[in-house]
DNA sequence: GAAGGATATGGCAAAATCAAAATAATTTTT
DNA sequence: AAAAATTATTTTGATTTTGCCATATCCTTC
């Protein structure tokens, strides 16, 4: 139905889903490697970068940023975007821990 | 549009994206960490693990399948699936390798 | 070869997603 | 205070996703 059931999921698989959800798109993993590689943090310039129109990576951003992988600041005129390092340590952490093969588990395939 | 526009990104970017689409869902999610827990490959052992319809979880594991984070392979009246683990350890690496702050890049954020 | 078990596929309805145009809100500049 | 620049929000429409029922397929067993 389009809805995706979390009901009978641990909170710790659901909530990994969701990051993965917000990564799980060209424009919003291509804003995350930009932010990480470049100086600047203003939206504007990731509006110059990334092929869309500027409504679309505002939705895009505020994604991103619901699920913590970014933060963002008012300054003045412009908002500054920048990815939160300690947040994503802790993702990639989680990531490397998921779906190791255990060595007391071994399967027919 | 529901679309998801693919035009102007490296593949690298969509490719990556394509395997956190898929990992971005708690059954899809769950049947990767049960795979990875237990000593159980079985289709149905999975259909009994995971509350959603048997139909639901073929079409999760194919999707999985689609990019390659598991195998599967027919072994008389049931399928087994497993982990691609010699992928899935590079699509950690990749993972590890991605949006690493660099150094000689210092944001006002 | 009939029956039963395991899995995949087709079809459908509800809901979510994506993209962009139009517009609003906020701030700086003139 | 008017104009310009930057970003967010609303709206609209097209598309995709999700979940399940019914059914088909394939294999095993009786």
């Amino acid at each position: 139905m389009g809805i995706t059931k979390t009901e009978g999921f641990p909170s710790k698989v659901t909530d990994a889903a969701l990051v993965f959800k917000a990564l799980g798109h060209p424009a919003r993993l291509a804003i995350m490697e930009y932010l990480a590689n470049s100086t600047s943090c203003i939206c504007n310039d990731i509006v110059d970068q990334i092929p869309l129109a500027q409504p679309t990576i505002s939705r895009h951003l505020s994604e991103l940023k619901k699920v913590g992988l970014i933060q963002g600041t008012i300054e003045g005129k412009n908002t500054c975007y920048c990815i939160d390092q300690k947040r994503w340590a802790e993702i990639k952490k989680l990531i490397n821990e998921f779906c190791i093969p255990q060595n007391n588990v071994t399967q027919s395939c």
